[in-house]
DNA sequence: AGCACGCCGACT
DNA sequence: GTCGGCGTGCTC
């Protein structure tokens, strides 16, 4: 009570405005006033009500001043608005932060403190992050230069974000009353009551009661549970869920099954990262497949565990979550848990608090679960760290692997990025310094070496899609019981629905490209944005007849295989095939047990999963991505050659790797294949420093999107002017430029390419422009965003 | 992003 | 006469 007394009395020290972070695209944070005498004293990472515009919100305090200090700041932001800015943001994602702090947003525009509002209230009676990861959010910030609501609904679950208390919720069962039991015995139901005499029955036959969220299952309403509950016959009970069993493996012994032996590599691997278990350190685990990263990461995790500590495991894909989950579950026996965007609200509530109250031990997620709290931080680790999918593509842009990076670095624990085939920008690193390399060079387990085959088809007959030469290697592995494995990123029927006699084509109309051509259901349907049509029986402009669909999609390799091969069973895997939730888990116990023969999908097949008996891999057309124009083609290329290996004679059976293209010359090719991928990322980081390309060079890309064309152009125009006033930033502008897709849903979508060798000069022309640049009037007429360290397609 | 204010077309 | 279209502007 004294202490709130006196902080109450001196007012000039007690911080009474605090800035708070928003849900709006805005880049500043926005300030109130805290109420005389509020029980809560305010810290950075509480929830706040507060009134904004004609409405309320919720926010976040980012940080508390004293009125003093507000009009300090204040008054500087007036006199030196858009000078003096310090060097902003670190140099490179796995450099070492630089005072991450709590240095005051600056403001264009601050008003006086006569004219703050005040806060409704203050939700939470602590912060809900670690000091750490307000830490994180502050370098997120001042790193991608996104908005700070934004920040906050990629770092908070949605459930926190609208105000739901964080605490695991009560649970509540329903049960059965003395008083009920009798009206049963008796029978003093309503002869119509059928509902409730049901309910009576189950609920007598469970002495615990049923949970509340299992009604449904039992065929139970909660208007009849209501009914009876008015005549005391049923009782809701609540009860917390017990938090009591926190940590409940610290200290004692962890169990751990099955675990295998290392060979040499793999041992000294654990050793090696084991030695830098408590402080800060970046691993590449660089394994070939089948080298046995996983098990390396068990045991660098058992001993994490052991010193009671959590571990946080990053995996590109949920479809892999599953598979992961069980083999640690089989090994361990801490709780291990899930976090991915096919959960529910409420169940990324609880395993959210369950692994900041450190009740968890291992953290399974895809790339937001980066963001996860952790009570006893142990180690990141990040698998198939160059998979394109840790990159958030929507909201705010970031890369979970530089956050984990940046994240381990504040936690001051090691970091593990696993790859076969390793982004150019971590070998960059490595060469710096910043990241060791750890090698697996020998197979864990015993395997057949592989053999490639460049398959020319230039100089091939071919027949639907597929070379001869293809053809005769199936029949050839059919023959020797091996299964097949058939690549092709494309799905659908054909890429294009022509008319043979008028040569129209089905083109959609929102994006301005062709619709792919779904044979099955007969329709077309845009690739882009989604929409589809019933397929036209005739041409809409000269009404032949004759439609022929161009090209070869999974669906149409399917239809060729089964005509080439009637007696083999053929499996499709692609986006349409796996719509429902199961289906890929079907699709892999099917592989697995021997009933399919020849399984074809697109790029999704590449990812993680072990078909043993594969002994036949190709890739049906490389040409798209020898032939593309964007600089990455090539590394994205080698990564999915090495991804695509990897499936094949993993058993005791010889396993071959085909691959059919057009430019059968091409030096990555033939490097990737007989030297290794490690030998064509030298190569390839070679050229991009010749060429001053990413990694060699920091890039960022404003984008704009409108119905209307002229006002993209206009709004980056603009921007690039702004731009143009700090010629003394060695920043080169390219474009404003149309996108690689010029139209999406309607849209035209224009970008504007910023490059430099000097990832400061770039952030301090970043930090000195956003505030005009957002202030534009053509900015309010567009959708537009700045990402940092773009990847191409966008 | 919301949300309100504002100034012009077809409806009870 | 007004319901409502979405352009414009603002949010501590």
């Amino acid at each position: 009570m004294d202490s709130i007394l006196n902080l109450a009395a001196n007012t000039q020290e007690h911080r009474v405005v605090v800035g708070v972070a928003i849900a709006v695209p805005l880049r500043r944070v926005f300030h109130y006033l805290v109420p005389a005498d509020y029980a809560i004293e305010p810290q950075a990472g509480m929830r706040v009500k507060v009134p904004f515009g004609k409405s309320t919100k919720i926010g976040i305090i980012t940080e508390c001043l004293s009125v003093a200090q507000w009009e300090e700041t204040s008054k500087l932001a007036a006199s030196t608005h858009a000078a003096n800015i310090d060097n902003q943001a670190s140099s490179h994602s796995a450099a070492l932060l630089k005072q991450p702090g709590e240095q005051q947003s600056l403001l264009a525009n601050p008003p006086a403190v006569a004219a703050l509002k005040t806060l409704l209230s203050i939700i939470d009676s602590s912060p809900l992050l670690p000091d750490s990861l307000l830490q994180l959010y502050f370098w997120l910030e001042k790193y991608y230069h996104a908005p700070p609501g934004e920040i906050w609904q990629t770092l908070l679950p949605v459930a926190l974000q609208k105000g739901q208390p964080a605490e695991s919720p009560r649970e509540s069962r329903w049960c059965i009353t003395p008083q009920g039991e009798a009206a049963l015995q008796q029978n003093r139901l309503a002869k119509n009551a059928v509902k409730q005499r049901l309910a009576l029955d189950s609920l007598s036959q469970h002495a615990d009661g049923i949970a509340h969220e299992q009604l449904q299952q039992h065929q139970l309403s909660l208007a009849t549970m209501k009914s009876l509950a008015g005549k005391n016959w049923v009782i809701r009970r609540f009860q917390q869920v017990s938090d009591n069993n926190q940590n409940h493996h610290r200290g004692s012994v962890i169990h751990s099954h099955n675990q295998l032996d290392l060979n040499a590599q793999q041992a000294a691997a654990v050793s090696q990262i084991n030695q830098s278990l408590n402080q800060f350190k970046s691993f590449l685990l660089f394994g070939i497949t089948a080298s046995g990263k996983t098990e390396v990461y068990l045991q660098v995790i058992e001993k994490v565990l052991a010193s009671g500590k959590q571990a946080l495991v990053l995996v590109p894909e949920i479809g892999l979550t599953p598979q992961t989950l069980s083999r640690f579950q089989l090994r361990f026996n801490a709780e291990i848990l899930l976090l991915h965007s096919a959960m529910t609200d409420q169940q990324r509530l609880q395993n959210w608090l369950k692994a900041r109250s450190g009740q968890a031990s291992i953290i399974i997620g895809t790339r937001s679960a980066v963001f996860t709290p952790l009570k006893h931080p142990g180690i990141i680790i990040l698998d198939e760290e160059h998979d394109l999918s840790f990159r958030q593509q929507q909201g705010f842009r970031y890369s979970a692997r530089d956050v984990a990076l940046v994240r381990a670095s504040i936690e001051n624990i090691p970091v593990v990025l696993g790859s076969a085939s390793p982004s150019l920008e971590t070998l960059m690193n490595v060469h710096k310094g910043k990241i060791e390399a750890i090698h697996l060079t020998q197979k864990a387990k015993a395997t057949n070496e592989l053999n490639y085959r460049i398959i020319d088809l230039k100089k091939q007959a071919i027949q639907q899609g597929l070379s001869i030469e293809l053809i005769q290697l199936i029949k050839q592995h059919l023959n020797q019981q091996g299964q097949i494995l058939l690549f092709l990123n494309r799905r659908g029927y054909a890429p294009v629905l022509l008319c043979h006699d008028c040569g129209w084509s089905g083109s959609c109309s929102r994006c301005d490209i062709h619709f792919t051509y779904h044979h099955q259901n007969h329709f077309l349907q845009c690739h882009h944005c989604g929409s589809s049509r019933k397929a036209p029986a005739q041409c809409p402009d000269c009404y032949s007849e004759q439609m022929v669909p161009v090209g070869h999609g999974t669906e149409r390799l399917q239809e060729s295989i089964r005509q080439l091969f009637p007696q083999a069973k053929t499996a499709r895997i692609d986006r349409d095939t796996t719509r429902r939730k199961s289906a890929m888990q079907e699709f892999v116990t099917a592989v697995k047990s021997g009933e399919i023969d020849i399984l074809i999908g697109t790029q999704m097949l590449a990812k993680g999963h072990h078909f043993p008996d594969v002994t036949l891999v190709a890739l049906i057309d490389m040409d798209g991505a020898l032939y593309s124009a964007d600089f990455r083609a090539p590394e994205f290329a080698a990564q999915l050659i090495t991804q695509v290996s990897g499936r094949a004679g993993r058993a005791n059976k010889p396993g071959e790797v085909i691959i059919q293209t057009h430019l059968a010359e091409h030096p990555m090719l033939h490097q990737i294949i007989f030297e290794g991928y490690a030998s064509f990322a030298d190569a390839a980081l070679a050229e991009r420093i010749e060429t001053e390309l990413p990694p060699f060079s920091y890039s960022a890309m404003f984008q704009a999107e409108s119905p209307h064309l002229n006002a993209t152009q206009k709004f980056l125009d603009d921007v690039k002017e702004i731009l143009l006033r700090y010629q003394n930033l060695n920043v080169e502008l390219l474009g404003p430029a149309p996108a690689i897709y010029t139209k999406k849903a309607g849209k035209f979508r224009y970008q504007l390419y910023l490059q430099t060798t000097s990832r400061n000069q770039l952030h301090q022309l970043l930090a000195l422009t956003l505030n005009d640049i957002e202030a534009l009037k053509s900015a309010s007429k567009v959708r537009w965003r700045v990402e940092l360290d773009p990847m191409g397609d966008y």
